[in-house]
DNA sequence: TTTTGATATGTCAGAGTTGGAATGTCGGTT
DNA sequence: AACCGACATTCCAACTCTGACATATCAAAA
């Protein structure tokens, strides 16, 4: 589970209300880890009662600010050096693949066109991003223009996936199997 | 919800009973979509009251087996034409790199080194995998063959972008913040 | 003064996922 | 005859995630 660890990395960069937090996970970390309020909240919660964050203030409207205690940034630390990134990823776009035989040639050429589109989308946003965002040295955006690099290169790599792809079963010879 | 799918493409293969089903998904699918057994039967059981799925044999040890229904096959081409594939996809590896500025730059670069180091096993193990497995003519072998060359120049990618990144570390004035 | 919009915090039901335990059968070997 | 490994299913507890719902405050405009 890494939304805890999500949260308490954005934490770590300074204190924030669960509020403050959506809106830290809607620009900033939305394309590798999204988040619901409800699990924010909730996981404020667990987090203060178990000691990895404390309530620093409270402000009008109830809000309470959050702050990560050393413990957490002790926790944050461990799960940063000591454990390893999940090795399988769920992939919906890939799983469709492997029954690209159920549709006829036409219709599998023309899903992975259409992969191939989004993923050219993509990488313009992503480009579109990087000439916006005010890449300053405060930390976290240092590391967010990694994380942008990586989605430029595997937009990129996706695409021209799809496109030869794409081009491997228009060679194919027609097996009759579906259509 | 895709486990749902991933066990009707499965299906429309071939007719299989839940234990073969498991051993299907290890094989081939587990790159993309693992599914476990309380998963697999629980499923299966959905899927037949819902129509999508019939029992089409009973045999020893109570085996039953299952076969994809015309309504079921109606249902997979559906998703495959008509459903977007999911759009964000969570990523461990990636929200770690946002946090990155927590450990000193020696810490960083180790951890993007041990990325690239995997990145590079799993493109060996892929290798080695297409050249083991026959790639007959089969259907399911030719699909599998496109994801294993996604699987192939996504590794590589993801390879030179963790070394990439580290060089970046590397060559990035110290601002003292952890160590 | 009333209303609206942004701020702010929370709860709930339902679905999906994980991992493990419990149970039993069949075929072949010792 | 006893046993083992492969076959095969079912149930469960705990947790995560999604999406919707409920509630309330404050500032400023109408």
């Amino acid at each position: 589970m890494s939304l805890r660890h999500a949260m308490l990395g954005l934490l770590a960069d300074r204190p924030a209300s669960g509020y403050d937090l959506m809106k830290r996970f809607e620009t900033s970390l939305s394309n590798v880890w999204p988040a619901t309020q409800s699990q924010v909240y909730g996981e404020l919660g667990k987090l203060a009662k178990s000691g990895l964050l404390k309530v620093a203030a409270e402000g009008p409207r109830g809000r309470k600010e959050y702050a990560i205690t050393e413990e957490g940034l002790v926790e944050l630390r461990r799960w940063l050096t000591e454990t390893e990134p999940e090795r399988v990823r769920r992939s919906d776009a890939m799983l469709r693949v492997f029954f690209l035989n159920l549709l006829t040639p036409l219709e599998a050429v023309a899903y992975l066109s259409t992969e191939a589109g989004r993923a050219a989308e993509r990488h313009a946003a992503l480009e579109e991003l990087e000439g916006v965002v005010d890449w300053g040295d405060d930390p976290l955006s240092v590391n967010g223009r990694l994380a942008l690099e990586y989605g430029l290169r595997f937009s990129a790599m996706y695409e021209e996936w799809a496109r030869w792809a794409a081009e491997q079963i228009e060679g194919q010879p027609h097996t009759g199997r579906a259509g």
